[in-house]
RNA sequence: GGCGACGUAGCCAAGUGGUAAGGCAGUGGUCUGCAAAACCAUUAUUCAGCGGUUCAAAUCCGCUCGUCGCCUCCA
């Protein structure tokens, strides 16, 4: 088996086919730092959480750099608004980011760069530009030269011609050619500023990923990941700034990933249809937002939704109460023996391979849960059919099984939590919220166990009614009345 | 206007040439005094529409309709 990745620059699915042996050079374009983080960045950062951790469980040794831009228009346009400085301002969102980023459990990526601390690696790389006629100063800007670099357009699949009869491109006379974009801005007064050969002044966005990819992960690398809205202008300039530079291939496989849509349409800062990060988690659990997420493969537009998350809760509560059940098994020594089939068994045994033919599939995550849910109903089943009395080999089976589901979980980050806990946990939340102890519980239950030996059932409906009232719900089952909170 | 993606059950979502995973909801059942919860079973002769290629198409090609995205900051 191997994995395949779908390659934005190919159109097509291609094997991961790293240039080091076993060693994967990814770089990801981070958040401009000026703002809280929507959920639309959440799902860049854990598709990438993911396919980290998947690379890794596929034993490849993989080397993440994820940028931090703090030098920005927009970053300047929000510190003058709140009377900030600007590099005060993108380090306040970059610890917002951090904030976030824990809440969701993501790993930290090996190196983080910021772009205002590698001024001089884009300098270098603006000269090599300028110097070989790719890049000419004017008017205090530098610009990249679209028409010297022949390949221009190859990652978006349009032509310079395409492009400028969409005519939205700003007039700027400073251009020798309309698409022509910007390698260091000239500052204004009262911008933030760094020397240069070509004046004060700042280093335009797209530099940046160039400069600091090159630095750490030199010319070409393996893949270079980001939203779909960056493959045009962003990743198309950083190819135009890096090949034209070097000479060379620049990354080998382009991903991009689908947007987080609300009723369908892309959520953004400027449609002011967002949702931060922060927001999201104050009703639901990382898990939960992550099972929302993988729940569509990466590539595809995923809506947001209450129900969708509501959905993914009762998802993940499903497989742990599961597992829950599983971890609270002890074998019977009456049990006559295994209750599973040869074909049961064989099913849940290639659970693992499931997952990993899925994942290998340009991490279809959506496919990959399905093995998931299959197992556990597989489980359920099988516990169904033993009742209390199962045998010691069927135990072992159904705790390997739920050994496999929690391995495989923590790739896509959910059932880290441990499951009987989790229980406890949504029990005692739902008490606090009441006046009741567990003790005043059982005292009830007594209560209406003796009403109904007495076939009382007024009193008996009146307990449980009570106990309705505050989400504590009662289930009478064979082995006596337990009670849980209301789903 | 240019470029691109998508359209699969009530909703979400896999499947990318060999006869429709999975989740949520629904329905039936087990359990129960009745319930609830949980569990089990079940739910698309069909994949936006129309043509074409093929022994075989949701999957490939063409056209039509619809939705969305990029072309300006954007994950």
């Amino acid at each position: 088996m191997s994995l395949r990745i779908y390659n934005t620059l190919s159109r097509s699915k291609e094997l991961l086919q790293p240039i080091e042996d076993n060693h994967v050079k990814l770089y990801v374009c981070g958040i401009t730092s000026y703002d809280y983080c929507h959920i639309g960045h959440a799902r860049s950062a854990l598709v990438f959480d993911m396919v980290v951790r998947y690379l890794r469980y596929r034993g490849y040794r993989v080397t993440f750099v994820r940028n931090f831009t703090d030098i920005d228009d927009k970053i300047i346009r929000r510190a003058s608004e709140q009377d900030m400085d600007a590099a005060a301002l993108a380090l306040r969102f970059i610890d917002e980011f951090y904030t976030d980023m824990d809440a969701l459990g993501t790993l930290r990526p090996d190196l983080e760069p910021k772009a205002t601390e590698h001024i001089q690696e884009m300098v270098e790389l603006i000269q090599l530009l300028v110097d070989k006629g790719m890049a000419y100063p004017s008017g205090g800007d530098v610009y990249f030269r679209v028409n010297r670099y022949a390949d221009y357009g190859r990652l978006s699949g349009r032509s310079v011609e395409d492009m400028q009869a969409g005519a939205r491109i700003e007039v700027n006379e400073q251009k020798e050619h309309p698409m022509d974009f910007v390698l260091w801005k000239g500052a204004k007064p009262g911008e933030p500023k760094w020397t240069s050969p070509w004046g004060e002044g700042r280093p335009g966005w797209h530099i940046e990923c160039s400069a600091m990819s090159r630095k750490y992960l030199g010319d070409t690398f393996d893949i270079h990941g980001g939203g779909k809205d960056l493959i045009f202008p962003h990743h198309e300039n950083e190819i135009a700034q890096s090949c034209g530079a070097s000479g060379l291939e620049f990354a080998n496989l382009w991903m991009h990933h689908g947007f987080v849509t609300i009723k369908d349409e892309k959520m953004s800062k400027s449609l002011g249809n967002f949702l931060t990060i922060r927001d999201v988690l104050q009703e639901y659990s990382a898990e939960e937002l992550r099972l929302f997420i993988f729940s569509t493969q990466y590539r595809n537009p995923l809506d947001f939704s209450q129900a969708a998350l509501e959905d993914a809760r009762t998802g993940l509560d499903r497989i742990y109460e599961c597992l829950a059940q599983v971890a609270q098994l002890s074998p019977a020594a009456e049990a006559k023996g295994s209750v599973v089939s040869g074909k049961d068994r064989e099913k849940l045994e290639s659970l693992e391979t499931r997952f990993q033919r899925a994942m290998d599939n340009d991490f279809n995550t959506a496919q990959a849960l399905g093995q998931f849910f299959e197992t556990v109903k597989l489980v359920n089943k099988i516990l169904r059919t033993s009742g209390a009395q199962m045998h010691q080999e069927d135990c072992i089976l159904l705790e390997e099984a739920a050994a496999k589901i929690r391995q495989l979980g923590d790739i896509v980050g959910i059932l880290q939590r441990d499951p009987v806990g989790v229980m406890a946990e949504k029990r005692a939340q739902v008490l606090a919220k009441t006046d009741l102890s567990e003790e005043d519980i059982a005292e009830l239950i007594e209560k209406r166990n003796a009403a109904r030996a007495a076939k009382d059932w007024a009193t008996s409906d009146q307990v449980r009614d009570q106990l309705l009232a505050v989400d504590i719900v009662l289930q009478d089952g064979p082995g006596g009345t337990v009670w849980d909170i209301r789903k």
